[in-house]
Parts: C-alpha cells; sequence; structure tokens
DNA sequence: TCTGGGGTCCTAGGACCC
DNA sequence: TCTGGGGTCCTAGGACCC
C-alpha cells in the first residue's frame, strides 16, 4: 500500500469495475438504429426461450434477465424481440476489454460484459482513478458506441456494487471512508453470493440488513449458511475483500446443454444430441490446448429434476469420440430410457494443457480409446469449424462412426 | 408461451491410504 | 480384538452469477 504517499485526505480507491449497460441489447442497436429509444428484448423465439438482455425501455416494463419471452410479452406486449447473435456480442466484448487493457494490463474479465481493473500502478501515469473511470467511459464510448457503467472503489465488491448504483451509463466512486456507511443499509441480497435460498435462511435468523449481518458473531453466521459462505459474508459486510485483480486464469471446465422445445423421449434423438455436444466440446478443448480428465453427463426431466452423473478417465483427453463413448454409457447406466428429457448436457472438467499425454502410445494401445485414425477425423472437424463456426459440425459428420464396442483401426474404418 | 446456457464454488459422504 | 484421525480423491447435488 502506498496511501501514505499521498498528498492529503485518504488514498484514492484503485479498483474500477466496468460493467457494459445492457450489453447485448446496445450491440444490436448498433445495427438497428431505428429501435433505439424502443423496448427491445434479446431472447429468441423458440416456446422456452428466456430473456437475455432488455434495453431499460423494456426494463421499465418489469422485464429482467431471464424471465420467459412469453412472460416479458406480456408485461411489455410492444417490445420487439430480437434474437441473440453471440458472435457479435464476443467481437465486441474483445474490443472493449482491449480498451481496458489500455489502461493498465491488471485486467481481469469477469463475464462476457464486465471486468475488474486495477489502476494503482496507472494512476501515476494517468491521474486519479476517477479521472481514468471518467475517460475509459468516454473511450468506450468513442470506439464501440456501447454505453457502459463504471464503479470505484477500495475493493472489488465495492467496486461491483458501485457500478450497479450507477447504472445506467454513469459513474460513482466510493472511497475508503464512504465504505460501511454505504454498505449497511443495504438489503443482505446486496452481497456477494446471497440469493434467494441464503436470503432466505438469513432472515430467519432476523437479519435484513448488511449491517445486520456485521453485527452478528461469525459462529453464527457459520452455522445457519456454512463454513465458507458465512466467513466470506462476515468479511463483506464489515467491507473485506481481499480478493486482488487478477487476469485471466485457467477455464476449470468445458461444457454444451440443450433444452428441448419439446421434452424429447427417443434415446436416437439424444444420443445423436450427446454426439453433438461431445463433438462442440472437442472441438472446444483442442482449441484451446485444453485436455480434460472428468466426463458428466446433466440431465434434467420433464418435471425440471435434474440429475448429473460422472466419471473420471485414466487419462485425460480432447477427443470428442471419447467423450462421446464414455458420456453415452453413462446415459446408458442411468437407464432413462422413453423418459420425457427437458435438457441434456455434457460437460468436461479437471482440465490441463494439452501436452505429450494424449500421444502417449499407452493411451491407444488400449482398445477402449480412440484410435489415430479418429485423431485425423478429428482435426478434420478443426480445420472445419475453423473455417466455418463450431455451429457447422453437425452429428452426421461422425455419425458413421463405430459404435462403442467397435473399436476403428488406424484409418478410422471399421473392423 | 414457466423456468436458457455458459460457468464457478461449496458441501457432504464414501473410498482408500497411512 | 470392535476401532482413531488426517489427507486426498471422487461423486452428486445445489446455490449462485451473468
Amino acid at each position: 500500500m502506498d496511501g501514505a504517499a499521498e498528498p492529503i485526505g485518504e488514498p484514492s480507491p484503485s479498483i474500477l469495475h466496468v460493467d457494459m449497460d445492457a450489453f447485448f441489447a446496445s450491440v444490436e442497436l448498433l445495427s438497428h438504429p431505428e429501435l433505439r429509444g424502443k423496448p427491445v428484448i434479446i431472447g429468441g423465439h423458440s416456446p422456452r426461450a428466456v430473456v437475455t438482455s432488455a434495453t431499460y425501455e423494456a426494463r421499465a416494463f418489469g422485464v429482467h434477465s431471464a424471465m420467459p419471452v412469453g412472460a416479458a410479452l406480456r408485461l411489455c406486449p410492444k417490445a420487439i424481440v430480437l434474437e441473440p447473435h453471440m458472435h457479435l456480442y464476443r467481437e465486441a466484448s474483445q474490443a472493449v476489454m482491449a480498451l481496458f487493457r489500455e489502461v493498465t494490463p491488471l485486467v481481469e474479465p469477469l463475464s462476457i460484459d464486465e471486468a475488474f481493473l486495477d489502476v494503482a500502478g496507472a494512476r501515476r501515469l494517468l491521474g486519479e482513478s476517477d479521472v481514468i473511470a471518467a475517460r475509459l467511459r468516454a473511450r468506450v464510448f468513442e470506439q464501440t458506441g456501447l454505453p457502459c457503467s463504471v464503479g470505484v472503489a477500495p475493493t472489488k465488491f465495492m467496486a461491483k456494487l458501485a457500478s450497479g448504483r450507477a447504472k445506467p451509463d454513469g459513474m460513482l466512486v466510493i472511497r475508503p471512508s464512504e465504505v460501511l456507511a454505504y454498505l449497511h443499509p443495504l438489503p443482505v441480497r446486496a452481497l456477494w453470493g446471497v440469493g434467494g435460498k441464503t436470503a432466505e435462511q438469513l432472515e430467519r435468523l432476523g437479519l435484513r440488513t448488511v449491517g445486520d449481518i456485521a453485527d452478528t458473531p461469525l459462529d453464527a453466521l457459520v452455522r445457519a449458511v456454512g463454513d465458507a459462505t458465512g466467513t466470506k459474508l462476515h468479511e463483506l459486510a464489515l467491507g473485506i475483500d481481499p480478493r486482488e485483480v487478477v487476469p485471466v486464469g485457467q477455464e476449470k471446465s468445458v461444457g454444451h446443454e440443450r433444452t428441448f422445445d419439446i421434452d424429447e423421449r427417443s434415446p436416437d434423438v439424444l444420443r445423436r444430441e450427446l454426439l453433438h455436444q461431445s463433438t462442440r466440446v472437442a472441438v472446444r478443448l483442442r482449441a484451446a490446448g485444453l485436455v480434460g480428465r472428468t466426463v458428466a453427463l446433466k440431465l434434467r426431466y420433464a418435471d425440471f429434476t435434474t440429475i448429473s452423473r460422472s466419471r473420471t478417465l485414466s487419462e485425460p483427453t480432447d477427443l470428442g469420440k471419447r467423450i462421446f463413448d464414455e458420456v453415452s454409457a453413462i446415459y446408458e447406466a442411468v437407464g432413462s430410457r422413453g423418459e420425457a428429457i427437458r435438457l441434456i448436457g455434457v460437460r468436461v472438467e479437471q482440465l490441463s494443457e494439452a501436452g505429450a499425454a494424449v500421444h502417449q502410445p499407452a493411451l491407444w494401445a488400449d482398445e477402449t480409446v480412440p484410435s489415430e485414425g479418429w485423431r485425423d477425423a478429428e482435426r478434420t472437424i478443426d480445420r472445419v469449424t475453423a473455417k466455418f463456426g463450431t455451429d457447422s459440425v453437425r452429428p452426421a459428420s461422425l455419425v458413421n462412426a463405430p459404435k462403442s464396442g467397435e473399436t476403428a483401426d488406424r484409418n478410422g474404418t471399421r473392423r
């Protein structure tokens, strides 16, 4: 800490949280200027679609993210519904993150549309953090046409809180001396990690505000909500948040899932979906240079009950064939044939960097593990997807694959 | 027009080892 | 010889976030 070096008063807070306003909707408005000022919802037209973003004009009617599109349209019948274009949002995201990195290399993306910046070092060159924040907001808008809000505070949590309060298209600075006065009147839901369930539990203890949490002994909190959550909440409520801004870490898992428009009962369709998802997961793993050791299947039934089953492999993999074999074996073992399935998904966990391990002879000496023929086939998939995008790979591209039980020889043909 | 899709983190129990 | 305790890995479920 170099607070002592500050000329007068308290040190200026050094953490910025930048949050794009109604991000997906704002990106769409760039190509649909005629819709500016109107209620616009991003959400898709399938019967089970939910709202992923909404303009403030739509929010004025009570529309918010995660709400079913149907419900949103009941609140705001005049809303214009646009299908999401994820590739556009990813591009816009990369553009704004690049602008953040012009300020400092200490940029930690939190999701596609928000990031933390630590400007402690940048202050020497660029001025006080509120000046940096104001300039950054202007620059983002100039360069991309997208509005954002910025919170400036001494900790990550307070910076995030501040950006939320600054929305839309604003900024808010919370100085160290102001933290507790700002924090304590807020409802417990304002704390990071407190959702509906935890709020209910806290309510039962008579805890309604962040100040109430700060006044509660730690052991009482831990008894109510568990060790980790209790400790975390107590600290946050006291304005303590030692987490540093860390530029990008290693991903922990890669997965795909799909909710069917109509619950699906056909094992053939479900297996085909698993093949498609396994292929896409593998493509993403290889593109990132990663391998995974645990394969998980997720199923959600018609009544919304959800189960997951996972298996850990003896060796990590980045092959769609291997992932598919494993996940379909899990699917068989669950034995939910003929039951109505609402959602099915594949996830690969325990990721590590792909090294020589994948090519070790021990791997494909074992007949249950894919041969070099498969690796060739999947290299072709990589070339296609690099050119035409991951959606270009349909299950058909692997449908002539040997069924599990059969093995492929080095050319990938059946024996 | 009931409840998406991408994730992270935590808890708890059991297996297994020393 | 009826029974301990610590550590790690694996699995399932659930809360939470954007």
